[in-house]
DNA sequence: GTTAGCATGTAAGGAGTTACATGATTTT
DNA sequence: AAAATCATGTAACTCCTTACATGCTAAC
């Protein structure tokens, strides 16, 4: 089977196209401005997932005369109708010339981009899954937000637990390094925890009056607005 | 142009044996309990890893008190010994054929072993490589545990500048989710410099008599030993 | 006498990464 | 006109993960 790109990867890119179409030197820019601090991708994953999203049809290449602006969409050029197809010989046969390629979801996208979000399993806890998860919160609903912060709190202090009975089982073996790194790696997972303890605090504060269980589920216009402000 | 094996893995396989000759299972726990909150190694790549050292010649295969045949003796069955010790020590089968195989680090992987905990380059600043450089510091040279401290502090104030850059270039962008999660990422980058400079400042001071640029490089015992009971 | 844990592996493949290659546009 | 930066891509590779397959042995 092709690649099921399941990554971070998707997600992020779903959801940065949700917001506005985009091309990939922008969209990359953007990725890296959203993960920020834990996560950093280059045009060499980018652009293979782009091209895969787009042969599963869940995003579009935007053609030139439907998006009006949309941010920096401006393909001012239409540059000279130049040699397009060099050496791998497969000349782009989209209409008309451009030097940027924007994509946009479509609404199989958009279908996908909902269940990636509305998923509270494994992947929404891992290390990298939960920062997407995370950065994508705005648009995620309020009783998946409680749960994948839950299912984070649970992976974490079960880490915990784990480190700690190793160290009190193998106390003496352990050199003063090893024990930093220990000492240092528990200390930091153990802010993480206070961290996710004040967000589900704050969650289950501002979300009481929300109804958690409710098949609540009313985003999906197939018809093509990216609304053009 | 087999598999140049030089991630995390090798480093702490070979780091590992170092101190004693183990077999998988038991290197896996240790390996485990080394890394701690930060990694997690299963079977599928642990036992990989050693067969490609054991093709490299890093690390060779144990024949305890070989009581003749066998040539490869592989699993060949009845092991008749009594229970060991279970987790806490190495008193492991001191008679008859083993079920188990024990590997050690051939004079090779003591050599290679000295190479990777010499580096002092990128892989030693990267999330998961410093991790097990820093596991490993106690048989790393001082000058060395220095470089290796300051990169590592350089690469996270790097990213620090990074970060802070794109949250006040897109500062209305944002929004309170994704915020969060910069301002968080943020604090526990810096949190993590405040304990490199702690370290830094540590090792500078209990190593100011010792010269960091000299040759020096004691250590191969290349007598074997294991099995101490 | 069957589960639970010890012990060793392999095949397939996922999720990117690195290095490379090329051209267009804007700035200096 | 040169340099920087914008922009798009590919091939090969890496390093590990998942799922599977197998058998021994110790304990309940």
């Amino acid at each position: 089977m092709s690649g099921n790109r399941s990554g971070v990867l998707e997600l992020a890119v779903l959801g940065l196209l949700h917001e506005t179409p985009l091309h990939g030197y922008e969209l990359r820019k953007r990725l890296n401005g959203l993960l920020g601090a834990f996560r950093a991708f280059g045009y060499g994953s980018l652009y293979p997932c782009l091209k895969e999203l787009l042969a599963q049809g869940l995003i579009a290449e935007d053609t030139p005369a439907d998006t009006g602006q949309a941010g920096p969409a401006r393909h001012t050029g239409l540059a000279g109708q130049s040699r397009y197809s060099g050496l791998s010989g497969q000349a782009r046969p989209r209409s008309g010339r451009r030097s940027k390629i924007v994509y946009r979801l479509t609404a199989d996208g958009k279908e996908r981009l909902q269940d990636l979000l509305a998923e509270a399993g494994p992947a929404a806890w891992e290390d990298d899954g939960f920062g997407v998860h995370f950065a994508f919160f705005g648009q995620t609903r309020a009783d998946i937000r409680l749960r994948i912060l839950e299912g984070r709190r649970t992976r974490l202090e079960e880490r915990l637990d784990g480190v700690r009975a190793v160290m009190s089982r193998t106390r003496e073996r352990l050199d003063s390094y090893t024990l930093e790194l220990h000492r240092h790696g528990l200390e930091s997972v153990e802010r993480e925890v206070r961290w996710l303890n004040e967000l589900i605090a704050s969650e289950r504060e501002s979300g009481a009056a929300s109804p958690p269980p409710s098949a609540r589920n009313a985003d999906n216009d197939t018809s093509a607005g990216q609304d053009p402000s």
